[in-house]
This record gives C-alpha cells, sequence and structure tokens, in this order.
DNA sequence: TGTTGTTAGTTATACTATATCAGTCCTACT
DNA sequence: AGTAGGACTGATATAGTATAACTAACAACA
C-alpha cells in the first residue's frame, strides 16, 4: 500500500524532481508539527496531507472527498474541510483563494501567509520565499496606516516550461 | 427616486467624505467607459454597479440580488453574475477572492488587477494604487522566470479607525 | 475503569456560481 | 417604417463550495 520509495508516476515536472522526497518532507514535517503542539496527527490528517501533496497543483475539496472516499469510509464533505482547517491552522496547507483550492505548505517554518505563483498553463503553483515581499507591502500599507494580519498573494501567469520561447 | 443630491445616511466613514461623490464619479466614469468601448450602460448595469458603491464594503452576490429584486423583477443569480462579471471586463468593479465579494473599481486607468487593503474591524476595503508593487511583485516573479498576468492582493488587517490607539 | 475532551461520522442545509434555452429589445441597415 | 441580426435579459435547472448541529467512537489520564 505504501509508495515511499516506488517511483512517482511521471509528469513533466518528476522528471526534474523526486517528488516522494517533497511528500516524505511534509509528511514528517507535520508529524514534528504536531507533536510540538499536543496536536495528533492522525491517520486521517495524513492521508488527507498526503493527498493535497499529491502534486504541486492545487486540490480541490471536493475532488479530495473522492479520492479520500476510495481510502476510507464515512467520508463527508465535512470530513474534509474539518481537516483542511486543521492542517491550514498549523501552516501544513494553504487555501489559494482564487481557486477554492489547497496546496501544501512547502515552507519549513511557523505560521505565514503564502505567496504563490500559479501557472495558467500546466496548473502547477509555486510557493515563493521571497521574504522582502511582506516587507514591501507593510510598506505599501503603512502609507495608509493599517495594520497587516494576514496576506493573500496569489499570482497567476505562466510558468518558464509554459512560456513561449 | 435619484438620490443624486441627497446625505446619504451616516455611516463612521461618510462623516469624513462625501460618498455620494464616489458613486456619481464611478457612474459616470462607467457611462464614459462603456461608450468608449461600443457598450451599452443599460438600467441593469446601472443599477447593479450603484448596488456595489453603496458602500466601501464588499458586496456578496446573493445580497444584491436581494436588493436588486426589491427594484427590478425577475432577477435571479445568473442576472447577477452575467452583469458583475460584465462589470468586472470593464474594470469598473473587483471581485475580492478572499472573501467572494465584489466592490467597485476606485482607480481612474484601464485594465489592473487591484491591491486591496481589507480591514476585519469595520470590513470596509481600500483599493491602493501603489503602483510599486506590482514592479515588486514582478521582480520577485522574474526570480523564478515566472510571467505574470494577473495578481491577486488581498491585505487582512486593521484599518487605522480600528486599530487600537 | 470511568470521565473528559478530542476526533470522526452523519445528516441536513446554506451559500456561491454556471449552463442552457427562450424571449425581448436595440440598432443598423434597407 | 420594416426587419434581420445581435445584444441583453428572463427563466429554469443544476453544479460546485462550505458550514451547522448533533451523535458516536476513541484516547488520555486520573
Amino acid at each position: 500500500m505504501s509508495k515511499t520509495r516506488q517511483p512517482e508516476r511521471e509528469t513533466e515536472r518528476s522528471v526534474e524532481h523526486d517528488h516522494s522526497v517533497c511528500v516524505q518532507t511534509a509528511l514528517s514535517r507535520a508529524e514534528k508539527r504536531c507533536a510540538e503542539e499536543g496536536e495528533r496527527f492522525t491517520g486521517l490528517r495524513r492521508q488527507v496531507l498526503e493527498l493535497v501533496w499529491a502534486e504541486h497543483k492545487p486540490a480541490k475539496a471536493y475532488d479530495l472527498l473522492k479520492k479520500l472516499s476510495d481510502i476510507r469510509s464515512g467520508v463527508a464533505p465535512t470530513t474534509v474541510y474539518r481537516t483542511l482547517d486543521f492542517l491550514q491552522e498549523r501552516g501544513l496547507v494553504h487555501k489559494i483563494e482564487s481557486l477554492n483550492a489547497y496546496v501544501g505548505c512547502s515552507q519549513p517554518n511557523a505560521e505565514h501567509s503564502g505567496h504563490f505563483l500559479i501557472c495558467e498553463g500546466c496548473s502547477e503553483i509555486k510557493e515563493i520565499e521571497n521574504s522582502k515581499i511582506s516587507v514591501w507591502l507593510e510598506k505599501a500599507a503603512q502609507d495608509e496606516e493599517f495594520k497587516i494580519k494576514t496576506e493573500t498573494v496569489e499570482l497567476h501567469g505562466l510558468c518558464i516550461r509554459c512560456r513561449p520561447a
């Protein structure tokens, strides 16, 4: 059942990186994070997180629901949303507001709003770790004496592989 | 019927500005913009735009639907969404993705993705006109060789009036 | 081992958005 | 003025997204 060591089904991107590493990293980080906070990283939570991490693409809640139904019984929308909420609160997944979808968080550290590059060609999403962005945005907000609490930054366009040469 | 010159019902914000000016400006700009593009600024479109501009707060589609039903017959969800789409395509309203809601566009010029400050205290939304933001974001995207087409930037927090002193 | 709080299951419903087809109204052109 | 074609709106149905509220199962700890 475990696909820990099996090579993933090939995608354009998997040519460039061993995606099972991404998944494993995410899972063990989640485990650690939950332990730190005294939360339980249950089977359900692990399964949902694995499904979200299946690709570097946004996962829709109802698609997760379908996939989850294949491996568990008694799965309802509530199940999925509740679990996604749990993962979100711990910074393990992000919601992409402009797509109503979810991606695994690729940043090791604590709570943060993610900043995303979303390719309209291949649908892949990259979370960018440019910490200057927050600084810039805060500066812009300060001009209005506005105190930022969370940032939604979702940049849609074309990634390098999908850009016309 | 026209409330062109009547003082608006007072809100915290209307103390500080004459909101009817905002509305009038938005309406005449819309009229102009449609004329330029050979589009018709129909009664329905005007009514929806007026409702969106009723406040500097996000308007939910189904709330617009209710209000619109009070002044027209035969209003269905389609009516509202179609009209909002029309207005969006012409840069007259923006959708706030993180709220599933709409605000009037306060920038005079052509197509652009808006950048928003969204107050969690009073719900008011301010579109910021800091053109550096796009430059910054493009720079960050260039590091990944990503070509931005549209930007979703929604900053949630507290405005000056809602910040603790 | 009983109690308590957390997690998950179950059912129902609310909210958001689109598809499709039909009728009506404009406008441009004869 | 008459009308052909396109734009606009109405009407109905349905798809997609998300939450509420209650119950059952389970884990941790006394």
